[in-house]
DNA sequence: TATATCATTTACGTAAACGTAAAAGTGCGG
DNA sequence: CCGCACTTTTACGTTTACGTAAATGATATA
């Protein structure tokens, strides 16, 4: 017993920082199954993400084991789907990491992605500002149609 | 002079209102590339709209002839796009269009999804901020990572 | 051993709105 | 008659992130 089982119980909390990978190898092995629950994703979900070359779970036998690098690596995957990148642009920007430098180039490419992924977002939520404003002013002349249409026949059903 | 005769010119600006249609015609003929041109779509997009039923183009023989209802219908629907129906959204819609009546089914059905919509819309907008803040966030750490590693080593390029 | 649960691989399906050839017909100016 | 611009239809391709079988293997428990 060098560690404590991991009951499996700590959620996928967005404590950490996106492009913050710790390293370092602990033991709570995890089957996919597991891993899943933990963080809220589908069997399916973990095995495209290796096959796509974004997880490198270790196996026992055929069976797939994460490791607690696995776990902070998925981390980030989430993150960076929740602000908008596509897989191969977390993809890319993980391959650059390295344990042992200080990740310069990953930092320079990350932000570079960023601040382009910011611009996008802004502009998507100005257009759907946009659709807002107009989906409202929509409504707003169909019920004034409807209202007229209301009192002039019957009060429909 | 019942109406001018609308020299072709008319941007397809976004004067109209959804759901609103004015029926009747005239006689400004257009043609494929010369409707994609007023409205700014591509030909394979109009002759998409109409394989979906969204457009009823006369035919001189082969040849694609819009009418000045195509027009308002064309109209519609990208009015509809924008505040982010689906083209099947639009269709139900179009569809219970009556020239003969009062449309209420239609308005009714307009304004029930125009909610729906609305409120994804909104969804949307709000997750659209979420990601802005986590990725700006991000971006400022990064920063951070990167001005420590500048001051400690070198000033790169 | 039988059953149940979890796991594996392979591979086609999905959604939306067109893009993009391919091959051919139509009409007009020169 | 030529060539060019415009149009037609048909039909497969694109994109992204998985979903959803299908058939089979491994492990654990009763």
């Amino acid at each position: 017993m060098t560690m404590k089982p991991m009951k499996a119980g700590d959620n996928a909390g967005a404590t950490d920082n996106m492009f913050v990978d710790s390293g370092e190898a602990g033991d709570g092995f995890l089957r996919i199954g597991e891993m899943a629950k933990k963080f809220g994703v589908t069997l399916r979900t973990l095995r495209f993400y290796e096959d796509k070359g974004l997880l490198h779970p270790h196996r026992d036998g055929s069976t797939r084991l994460y490791t607690r690098r696995d776990k902070a690596r998925l981390k980030l995957i989430l993150l960076g789907r929740k602000v908008g990148f596509s897989l191969r642009d977390v993809k890319q920007m993980m391959d650059l990491y390295d344990p042992s430098g200080t990740n310069t180039k990953q930092l320079r490419l990350a932000l570079d992605k960023s601040e382009k992924q910011l611009a996008r977002l802004q502009k998507q939520r100005d257009v759907i500002e946009d659709a807002i404003n107009e989906l409202s002013n929509s409504m707003t002349l169909v019920r004034k149609m409807l209202a007229e249409r209301s009192t002039q026949t019957n009060s429909a059903a």
